[in-house]
DNA sequence: CTGAAAGCGCTTACAG
DNA sequence: CTGAAAGCGCTTACAG
């Protein structure tokens, strides 16, 4: 690679110069540009970032911290991510972290070390919100809260408010029997969930039915079999999310159940798959992309120095599909 | 941040001291050693990886370039990648190209100006693999073959053996009418699998039935739709990938086809969704983690100068599931 | 064993 | 408008 230096001797100019043309930063003799200009195209120079970003102390780097890269959610959220990180010209650098905490921790000191400008944190774990904090990056939190007060901004869904779509769907379909799989209950989105869930139970009289679940497909199993023993009558399912959804209906169908005519299901996010699957599953939408997006628009606000919105709550949407039987009564 | 120069002061060493303790790059008084490891654990201390990197000129970052992270094949490489680069303390960087080859390009030159150690390319475009070379960054091209010599090795599957597998187990399944849905004819993978489709089709005395397919669910619906039209009468269909597959089952579900009792499907790839749709997938096997790793680990140990396998040809396995019907004669 | 010095490739006050 | 100089935070010959 080529350096200033020698841009600079070729065009016979000082290396100030050559810099102050490739930022454009000062006004310029126009024929020393053009001669900065012929030779730059000529070279192929480029500056080297790493240069730059010692002595700029910012990278144009965004970390991203995501429990399980192979994850259809987080999946579609990295995607978003790194498109508007790229048009911004931001490079991400990945973290997939399988909840690893020691993982976490050196990642984010790496990211720390490498200049990057900002995080974007989709973790479980506290001590990791504590360790961030003392790492002074400007970090915004996707799809979870936390109790700690330092960072940019959070951004997630209603998921209370999906909760309730999730239930009340399935009682405007008939059923008589809904029982609810609650999603992890050191997240927040899974204990948002179950509490809208909780909160139509107690307005529509129904008495709550539910089993503890995660969020990934394995658990999705294990638990929807224990589920069909404890509520054998069970005529309606609230899966924790899309994943464990497509699990269910996989027990569902090897015992015999069909789906929605004995027991309709419901998921939540509408990732891709959701769609995808046969039959096409009945869902909350998280506008997934979107969030993504906001939570890099806000971090690249944050650090062009933009007053930035602390909570930003996303709308969620009932999206009816095969799974359920629409407005139709038993 | 605090740098080696106040560690140095705190310490009572010169910053050259510190630098030594840190790397363990000569032998240090027992004695300054201690009180620098002090200082360090005192403060926190980590040392900038930008300078670092700067006089290195390596950043100790591996670049991926894939054409789509939003896909489930390129999202579970990039897990394994990350998986491995993350052992051996690299970052990796990630560009989803979305098959838009100014923004591969950009990011090849960015990546060069980064000081990244490495690539891993999964791209189509014959340009991106010229640029790449001049770039003088070694590369790995993973899941492609390339007509250029400039790369350090080529990692894929035997996805000619797979293209046999498949039609040699539909015609051991009793299938009389079987058609392929050929691969992208630009991408490596995809001509290969139909050439071992071809072979099987000569030894066995059948004639070749198919129709031109991409690798995405969307063109997978309605190439089912036209192949459903062409030949009626199938019996049995090779989906291009796993991700077809899903969209063929779903067309033969609307159009009132039962799998595997009047059509049978097979799909390529066993990325993790094969398993997980119901009724499971039946499909041929890429070792896809350790394709992932394996293209790590040789960019690695060239880096580190060792001598390198340059090509890297992994086998494939038939895996029976529920969409077809076994060793079962019709 | 160890410190002062030079250098990695840029950028930006500073002085003119 | 423009060049020489200093500095971003490290590392490694070099000299002792």
């Amino acid at each position: 690679m080529i350096s200033i230096k020698e841009v600079a001797k070729l065009a016979e100019v000082s290396p100030a110069t050559v810099s102050r043309v490739i930022n454009d930063s000062a006004n310029v003799n126009e024929d020393k540009v053009r001669r900065v200009k012929k030779v730059i195209e000529e070279t192929g120079f480029k500056p080297n970032e790493v240069a730059r970003s010692l002595y700029r102390k910012s990278a144009r780097i965004i970390g991203v911290v995501v429990p399980n890269i192979d994850n259809p959610f987080f999946n579609e959220i990295a995607k978003a991510i790194e498109d508007e990180a790229y048009r911004n010209g931001y490079r991400l650098t990945l973290c997939s972290s399988n909840e690893d905490v020691e993982k976490e921790r050196v990642n984010i000191d790496l990211f720390a070390s490498m200049n990057a400008d900002g995080i974007i944190l989709m973790t479980n774990e506290e001590e990791i919100f504590k360790k961030v904090e003392s790492s002074k990056i400007p970090v915004v939190v996707l799809d979870r809260e936390t109790a700690h007060g330092n960072e940019v901004a959070c951004v997630q869904s209603d998921n209370y408010t999906g909760g309730r779509l999730a239930m009340e769907h399935l009682l405007n379909c008939g059923c008589k029997r809904i029982v609810a799989m609650r999603g992890p209950r050191n997240i927040s989105s899974g204990r948002q969930r179950f509490e809208g869930y909780l909160k139509v139970c107690g307005e529509r009289g129904v008495i709550p039915a539910f089993v503890d679940c995660g969020y990934d497909f394995e658990v999705g199993q294990s638990k929807t079999e224990e589920l069909l023993k404890k509520y054998p009558d069970v005529d309606g399912i609230i899966a924790a999310n899309d994943m464990i959804a497509m699990a269910v209906y996989k027990v569902l169908t090897r015992a015999g159940k069909r789906v929605p005519e004995d027991i309709q299901l419901i998921g939540f996010d509408n990732i891709k798959l959701s769609q995808l699957m046969t039959p096409e599953l009945t869902t909350v939408e998280q506008r997934i992309p979107d969030m993504g997006r906001q939570a890099t628009r806000i971090l690249l606000d944050h650090i062009e120095g933009k007053p930035v919105l602390r909570n930003n709550i996303f709308p969620v949407k009932l999206i009816e599909r095969e799974t359920t039987r629409g407005g139709k009564q038993k």
